[in-house]
RNA sequence: GCAGCUGUAGCUCAACUGGAUAGAGUAUUUGGCUACGAACCAAAAGGUUGCAGGUUCAAAUCCUGUCAGCUGCACCA
């Protein structure tokens, strides 16, 4: 496709004699909404003044001293724009081809060139079980982790658990409470943040309870030796319930090194911002001006001990020194916006340039219920597991009554359970808050995960029966001319660019949208066209490829955006 | 009070970063299975892009103001 607007815009550029650099019009070409007007545009509007004619003069100026050559099949001068329209035979062989022949491949690129990108993401803290927002925490990160390594990025994927704090000390304290009334084992999670909702509230209500839990934390903190082991238990368990997840989702970590791991790292970093001469006393804690019209990064307490900013400016000394990060991405939820603003500032104390310019902040909006924000108090938080189970659940029904004689039912309604819920929430804007509806997020009709895994379905039915050889190489594609077959494939050729734009703007709902357009297109093609009783046999073979291609694309993106696609549903 | 995000069809969301008649899904009404899988396709209807100004040949998009919702603003992460 670039090839061609490139051809557009020389053609521009002699019909009006290289008056106008060659990337400037390159730059003012654009796709027009409406096929009706061609495959590329330019508008004359800007012309103008310079050449002092209207707009729609100029362009019919221009429509006669264009020479249709190298693919242009025809130009027309409409409402000021230059409307070109190509000649589709090349674009569908080459496109076509090309996916025939890279298979899997289609769309990766090496752009990255094997650099290094740290990603943090999901995060949870320990011993407390997942619910709605780590879900789209997690199914972003994964998401761009995978749409950075289809760029040929080495990427480094960090689970930076909330394994440290105070907070340790409390639960140390109510397990010791409470520990006989629960069976831990069997659910860590719910039995743990159980314990820590109880000893919470008590410890309000008692300051001896809270004097306690400073007490277990502090022991903690001096290395006690089963303080500690008690505390890689809690770590431990939490984590075996957060890998089950993971595995579900396919998401995948290259360090779980949380807070706890950057304890003995700042020390470094209060160290620099001192002989930066930066750190500054504020009320009595230690701070650094940041600017910008933001209030100063606390890096010191006033009691002395660390904050968060401190750990997460050790995190960035240590990621920047340890993989030698071309960007490092944090994954979190819109409310810690300013943080980050104010960490990336003070980092530019601690880091090379290289780094500094590496550093990105993705955050993504809330999630809330329709009776208003969730919490544990309330007692109205939406667990991750019960989605699923739900999820799973509805559509184990939906297949059985599809399709009774269908084997593997279990693994297919995880499939497409799992698969719903993770396109949902990759389909819209990352920084739009959700308000969470269940009937709503395990919707299967119209733009939806099982809608794409459906069509591909049906694909694959399709080419099983058609006895498809997905390595023939005497296909005839210019046999491919009706709209509906051009629209697909011109939708096809645009996937590396998709890729590319959604891992850019840090945004993969731009792929999962692109994924509903080739399903909807496909659609189209597949309910006007036959194929399997087609007459003509080389047409029937060219629309098999394009189904077989068609295919490649929906599974790859899927797969990117974390979703599993069965081949029978 | 200051700062950030969001505001588009009844509902959920798009709009190639300033371009042509603002598009999808859903819900509603209707047509299409003795038919390559109907979890599908097609059609109708649905809009003063929160509001008011401004810049521009051209504004949902940029600027100013304003309203509403959310988030953050010092020792929680």
């Amino acid at each position: 496709m670039e090839e061609l607007k490139k051809i557009v815009a020389s053609s521009i550029g002699i019909a009006l004699s290289n008056e106008m650099d060659c990337n400037e019009i390159l730059d003012k070409i654009e796709v027009p909404k409406d096929k009706i007007n061609g495959d590329f545009a330019y508008p004359c509007f800007h012309l103008a003044k310079i050449m002092r004619n209207s707009p729609a003069n100029i362009a019919s100026e221009l429509k006669e001293k264009i020479t249709l050559a190298n693919n242009i099949k025809r130009v027309e001068a409409v409402n000021g724009y230059l409307n070109f329209y190509m000649d589709n035979a090349n674009l569908t062989s080459e496109t076509l081809a090309k996916i025939m022949n890279e298979k899997e491949m289609y769309g990766s690129s090496d752009i990255g060139n094997g650099q290094n990108i740290v990603i943090d993401y999901s995060s949870p803290n320990i011993a407390k079980p997942f619910h709605l927002g780590h879900f789209r925490n997690t199914v972003l990160g994964s998401a761009m982790y995978r749409l950075y390594q289809e760029l040929g990025y080495h990427m480094i994927g960090i689970n930076y658990l909330g394994d440290w704090g105070r907070q340790f000390g409390l639960l140390i304290e109510g397990y010791n409470r409470y520990k006989e009334e629960y069976d831990i084992e069997k659910d860590p999670l719910n039995a743990l943040s159980d314990i820590y909702v109880r000893i919470n509230t008590l410890a309000k209500e008692d300051e001896t309870v809270m004097d306690a839990a400073r007490e277990q934390f502090k022991r903690l903190e001096q290395g006690d030796t089963e303080l500690l082991k008690k505390w890689e238990y809690f770590r431990e368990i939490s984590l075996k319930e957060y890998n089950r997840i993971y595995e579900i989702l396919g998401c995948h970590f290259d360090s779980y090194n949380g807070e706890a791991f950057y304890n003995d790292k700042m020390e470094e970093v209060i160290d620099i911002l001192i002989k930066k001469n930066v750190l500054i006393d504020s009320q009595g804690a230690k701070v650094v001006e940041v600017g910008n019209n933001m209030p100063p990064c606390i890096v010191l307490k006033s009691n002395g001990s660390t904050i968060y900013a401190t750990r997460d400016l050790a995190a960035i000394l240590y990621r920047a020194r340890t993989y030698d990060f071309t960007k490092a991405i944090y994954v979190t939820g819109s409310e810690q916006i300013l943080h980050f603003r104010q960490v990336f500032e003070v980092a530019k104390n601690l880091v090379d340039e290289k780094y500094q310019k590496g550093l990105v902040h993705i955050p993504y909006g809330m999630i809330r219920l329709k009776t208003g924000k969730m919490s544990t108090r309330e007692g109205n938080i939406v667990y991750i597991n019960d989605l699923i189970n739900d999820a799973i659940y509805k559509s184990k029904a939906i297949i059985v009554q599809k399709n009774a004689q269908i084997e593997n039912v279990e693994k297919l309604a995880k499939q497409v359970g799992v698969g719903a819920l993770v396109f949902n929430y990759l389909k819209s804007n990352k920084l739009k808050d959700i308000i969470f509806d269940l009937d709503e997020t395990l919707r299967f009709d119209g733009e939806t995960g099982p809608y794409v895994q459906y069509t591909y379905v049906r694909i694959r039915s399709l080419l099983e029966k058609a006895n498809f050889d997905e390595n023939n190489k005497e296909i005839k594609f210019e046999q491919l001319a009706n709209e509906a077959e051009i629209n697909l494939i011109k939708e096809l050729a645009q996937f590396e660019t998709i890729i590319l734009k959604a891992a850019n703007e840090y945004e993969p709902s731009i792929l999962t949208r692109y994924i509903i357009d080739i399903a909807t297109l496909f659609s189209r093609f597949y309910n006007e066209c036959q194929v399997l009783n087609c007459e003509d046999e080389n047409l029937k073979l060219a629309r098999c490829a394009l189904s077989y291609c068609t295919g490649i694309v929906i599974k790859k993106g899927l797969a990117i955006l974390g979703i599993e696609c069965p081949d029978r549903m």
